[in-house]
Order: structure tokens, then sequence, then C-alpha cells
DNA sequence: TGAATTATATAATAAACACTACAAATAAAT
DNA sequence: ATTTATTTGTAGTGTTTATTATATAATTCA
């Protein structure tokens, strides 16, 4: 056991409660205030355990991060390439929807709102939603390899396309959409699949 | 000739370049003080003149929509409802990466960093979007009734697709998408036109 | 030439912001 | 029991925010 007092909260708790409020508001919108209240701690607290709020907004996206790439990597993994973009796009839309949790994707929602001096948040959101990107196109290339794509099919353009369908799904989402309609949408992006 | 003082600077002209201004960062990400620099006047000039920072968003995004409204309009007019969408897409690919203006479209750009309290903002845009997709809904309506849609086709769900697209094109060019990325992205999801 | 009216610049206001100094509290180590 | 190390709550810090009071300048009308 460490020396000193102890801790008289769950860091990791106190973790997913920022990220909610994050998710909700964005980096500029989310005041030190805000969170405090929801992660029922004092300011102290907050910096003594997560340093400062771009560092606490970096610890929640990773949180994040980590929990949605695990979902990709398994829907990715389904045996032939388009159904797994299919089980892709169709987690993704229950996952938009989700109840329990803000609708729209913490990638998409933080973009604006991270003004002049918040651009390295902007810079770690881009990442993010690179390395998504990247997944796909990884996946795509391999469907080419074993012959699953023809051989004039683009996998970075074809990455591209199922990146932006699923950030569209998200503002349609933070807008309001419904699940079976964001599953509707899923359905017609994957007529786009060559051959 | 009204009387008193005249204005010393020209209204459309510093709403213009206060549209630029939330453009580039957003509703709560552009300060007053950013706003009346880039507008060339000072703080007083502009609340006489526009009310305050939420009216005069509300006027520059009537005037962005008008202006993409009108060019929207021009696109659908198209012989062709597919035609119609080939042009509104690859117009979007390019209006999105015009390097005269900020990358993206204010109606995406603006969603997140609108907090709590600015929640009429969310709805502006919100609505912004439902017209736009709104416009599309009718083409593609019409298109059926002209039968250059097969009798099984859903309007509504292409429409809500094809906004999603633009949306996650806007998303991309706020990311750095390239213009020649966009227009293949554009060619790829008119491949999930019926029939 | 005033009187009335509107716009302007300067400078201030109150509130919200991210962040922190400080002292009391709580634990382990001696 | 005392020292040492860490956390906690209170109450601040200075800065930035949107907005405005005030006095002055510029114009029309009588």
């Amino acid at each position: 056991m460490a020396v000193g007092r102890p801790r008289g909260f769950c860091k990791d708790e106190a973790l997913d409660r920022a990220l909610q409020v994050f998710w909700r508001k964005g980096f500029e919108g989310a005041s030190i205030c805000d969170l405090t209240e929801a992660m029922g701690i004092n300011p102290p607290s907050l910096y003594a355990a997560f340093g400062n709020k771009e560092q606490l907004f970096r610890q929640a996206l990773d949180r994040y991060a980590d929990v949605h790439a695990a979902a990709r990597t398994e829907a990715l993994a389904a045996p032939g390439a388009r159904e797994a973009m299919a089980v892709l796009l169709r987690q993704t839309a229950r996952s938009l929807t989700d109840k329990s949790s803000p609708a729209g994707c913490l990638y998409v929602q933080g973009i604006a709102g991270a003004g002049e001096h918040a651009s390295c948040i902007r810079e770690m959101l881009n990442e993010k939603r690179a390395s998504h990107e990247k997944d796909i196109r990884d996946r795509l290339k391999r469907a080419k390899v074993e012959e699953e794509l023809p051989a004039d099919a683009d996998p970075a353009a074809l990455a591209r396309y199922f990146s932006a369908i699923m950030q569209g799904m998200s503002v349609q989402a933070a807008g309001g959409a419904s699940r079976k309609e964001l599953e509707r949408v899923a359905e017609l992006a994957l007529q786009a699949w060559p051959g």
C-alpha cells in the first residue's frame, strides 16, 4: 500500500464519467466545473490525478478508443470482407444510438469547438479517425490479395468511403436519427461494394 | 437617408467576415474579440448592428445557407435524378475543399462545441441539415414518380444516405482530405444508386 | 446655427474560465 | 507517538468571456 492518504475515489470510474461529459459537450464545451461535478470530486483531486484538462481529455479519449478499437477488430475479423464491412456498419448504427451514452461518435463530435488554442485536440481526433480508416484499409487490402475484391478495386478509396459513411452516420445520430434509419443507411452504403 | 451619424462599415461585408470566423472556429470557439477584429469594428458597433453573438451567428448562418441552398437547387435541377446527385456530390467535394474558405461545412463543424447553454445553436444547424436532406428527398420522390427510380426504391432512405455521405465528406475535409480523395468518395457513393 | 439622432471608441462590468495555495485530514513508516 | 507522504475541501488566483455605460463624433432636420 502506498504511503500517504489514500485516494477517495476510483480513478477509472472518474475517467469514465469525464468521458461522458466530453462526449456530450466536446472539449471546450466541458468546463472543469461540469467535469468535477460529474466525477464527484473537487478540482485539486482532478488535477492531482489527471494533470490538466487537456491531459484528462487525452486519457478519456484513449479509453474510448480502446473500447471501440476492440469492437472494430472483432467486426473486421468476420469471414469475408463484405460481411466484415456489413457487421462493422451495423455495429456502428447500433453503438451510435446506444441510449446509455451520448448520440454520435466522440471522434466526430469533438471536431468543432476545438478552437485555435486547442488545435492539439483536433490533432488527437484526426489521429484516431485515421487509425480507424487504416484498420478498414488493411482489411480491404487483404480482401484484394485473397481475390475477394476485383483487381481494379481501390482499397484506400473504399476505406475512405466507408469511413465517411460512418462519420456521416455519426452526424445523423447527433441530429436525432433513429437506429432503424441508420441501419438503412448502412444497408445502402454496402450497395457500393464492387463487383 | 437616415438621420444620425452614418455607419462606418458595410454590414454585409462585416457579416461575411464574421461567417468566416464562425466557420473556422465554431460558435463557442469564436470570441467577440476574434469577431470584432476580423470584422474591423468595435464591440458596441457589433451589438448595435447585429444584436448579440447568438443573433450574429444566426444571421451569418442564414447567409451561408442562402448561398448553399441556391447552389444545391441548381445542382438538383440537372436532367435525370442520378445525374443530379452526381452533380451535387461533385459540387460538394469541390466546395468543401475550396481554399478561399475553411475546410468542411458549417452545418457539420458547428455541431460540437455547442455546449448545453448553446443548444439553440445545435437546433439551428439541425434545421439547416434537415432542409438540405428534404431538398434531396423531394428530388428523389419526383424521380420515383417519373419512374427514374424503381417502384421499391425508398427516396427518404436514399436522401438520408446521400446526406450522410456529404456530412462524412465534410468531416474528411476538415481532417485534411484532398479534393481528389473526396471526388473518389463521391464516385463510390453513387454506386449505391438502385437498379 | 442649433437640436435631435445615431455611431463610434474607450474603458469598465459581472460572470465564467482553468488552475492552485493552503491547511486540515488520513494513511504508512519509524 | 511522531514523522512523512499524499489527498481532500475551501477559497482563492489571474485571465478571458460576453456585454454595456459613457462621452464624443458625425450626420439630418428645423
